[in-house]
RNA sequence: GGCGUCGUACCCAAGUGGUCUAAGGGAGCAGUUUGCAAAACUGUCAUUCAUCGGUUCGAAUCCGAUCGACGCCUCCA
């Protein structure tokens, strides 16, 4: 079956195709560590980990590089403010950041590639830039890019920069440059950078935005590899300026398929500091929503959509990934034999094939999931069956990851649910109330079905 | 000004020329189950796809206009 995606660079769906076969190489924008990832950011970074789960499921193997960018304007900003050093401002953050990717359950990359031990690299990267005449210095040292020496420039935004109005803010910036929309590959040292700045050729400064990941994709990816991904946001300036660099510097073709996902917003307002509605993943879940609710929420909206978030949606999620979780366990107290997969399997690959379709996969996954619970109801339902009922769900989760893996129940909640099982087996029912009003009072559910009683977090 | 996206039930959200009298989730309602409660399971829930025209044997899907929401045009996932 043939995997389609949506490419920026094309605007359109075309047909997948590695450029070593069995093998994708992808390169994810990662975090700039100057403060915590906000429930936004996670959006893209969850989308990424259902393409990379959904291509390794289907046999791909990966290597994947998502690079900590950790010397830019803010960064430095903030430490100067803070009046710590770079690395404690950053270190910081990178740990936070490491922490909410593994509390949503998003796996990890092959590397994390941190902008500051790969100055060198990018020193090299610009020198060829400059040897090739696409770049320039000024006099205060600074590197720029040129773009008009680049044909395509503007392909991947579909931006006409000949025809442009100026904005106000392009019009205001360094009055050096040979044309306003030439970007900075290095920037000199200034003042408030105050301790920070790395020794060039051009004398000390610090890396522009974009020439990092152009240097260290290559450096772990190669010239020329398959997938580059990033929030909607990053296509320009960034990702444009990062084709100009890296195809001006080794004349490859750079990356084959641009995919962006789109934004998410707090209801209908954009997440922004100001407005002081940033939703950081500690704080939901600190509220009690399930890793499993927000990814479910984030991921039951298709990539390229925006997606109006509110707690409401967390509720709806956290009840649509109960029922997922209701149905496995289930199956499980059934006896199963064999291995294969039910024919909806072929279906739910195919919806994830078609531009990762997310969405429609879930809705075949409950609609198969409707089927199987009817069945099972009048108990005509196979030990095959149930075993390819329980290989659909796993393999499906293998993607979601939205079955609950820490269900584990604390010892003296467990000791009580006993206790509780005890008294109604003798029918002593004030007994048992009391205890399932002690349970609740502990943050606890217990309830009680024909397949035994049941405890979970409430 | 330029480039582009979107408008589907009470809410969320797939579908982008025929299988659509439109998937799936949540809410509501009804039933089954149950010591009770809760949960679970089942059934039900859009002749209609912002509006108006057009193309077509056939349109939610294509084209045009209108209305409305939004993104980008060097901070941003």
């Amino acid at each position: 079956m043939d995997i389609q995606f949506y490419n920026t660079l094309t605007r359109k769906k075309e047909k997948f195709i590695p450029v070593i076969d069995g093998k994708v190489s992808m390169y994810t924008c990662g975090p700039t560590a100057y403060n915590q990832a906000h429930i936004g950011n996670f959006r893209t970074f969850l989308f990424e980990d259902v393409l990379k789960r959904f291509l390794m499921l289907v046999g791909y193997e990966i290597n994947h590089v998502m690079n900590i960018t950790d010397v830019d304007d803010k960064t430095i900003k903030k430490a100067n403010n803070e009046n710590i050093s770079l690395k404690e401002l950053t270190d910081k953050y990178t740990k936070i950041f490491m922490e909410d990717l593994e509390t949503l359950n998003i796996l990890p990359a092959d590397i994390f590639p941190i902008a500051t031990e790969h100055v060198d690299d990018m020193i090299v990267m610009i020198k060829s830039l400059i040897d090739k005449d696409h770049a320039y210095i000024t006099d205060d040292g600074s590197v720029y890019f040129s773009i008009k020496t680049f044909e395509e420039y503007g392909k991947l935004t579909n931006l006409d920069f000949d025809n442009q109005i100026q904005s106000e803010r392009v019009a205001a910036d360094e009055y050096s440059k040979e044309t306003p929309q030439d970007f900075a590959l290095w920037k000199s040292w200034k003042d408030e950078d105050g301790e920070i700045g790395w020794d060039s050729p051009w004398g000390k400064g610090r890396p522009g935005w974009h020439i990092e990941c152009s240097a260290m994709s290559i450096k772990y990816l190669g010239d020329h590899f398959d997938i580059h991904c990033g929030g909607v946001d990053n296509i320009f300036p960034h990702h444009e300026n990062e084709i100009a660099q890296s195809r001006c510097s080794f004349g490859s073709p750079f990356v084959n398929v641009w995919m962006h996902s789109e934004h998410l917003n707090l209801e209908d307002e954009k997440m922004s500091k100001t407005l002081g509605n940033i939703l950081s993943v500690p704080s939901l879940v600190k509220k009690g929503y399930t890793p499993e609710s927000i990814r479910f929420a984030l991921i039951s909206s298709h990539y390229r959509t925006k997606i109006a978030f509110s707690e409401t949606k967390l509720t709806e999620s956290k009840k649509a990934v109960h029922r997922i979780n209701e149905v496995y366990d289930r199956l499980k107290t059934l006896q199963k034999t064999g291995t294969s997969l039910p024919n909806e399997y072929e279906d739910f690959v195919a919806a994830l094939s078609d531009d990762l379709n997310t969405p429609k996969a879930l809705g075949i996954l409950f609609s198969y999931i409707k089927k199987i619970n009817k069945k099972m109801d009048i108990s005509s339902f196979s030990e095959k069956e149930t075993a390819m009922s329980i290989h659909f769900i796993e393999n499906a989760d293998k993607i979601f990851s939205l079955l609950t893996h820490d269900g584990r129940i604390p010892e003296d909640i467990s000791a009580l649910v006993l206790k509780r099982d005890k008294a109604r087996k003798s029918k002593d029912w004030q007994l048992s109330d009391k205890i399932r009003e002690k349970i609740n009072q502990k943050g606890w559910i217990v309830e009680d079905s024909s397949d035994g009683t049941k405890c979970y977090k409430a």
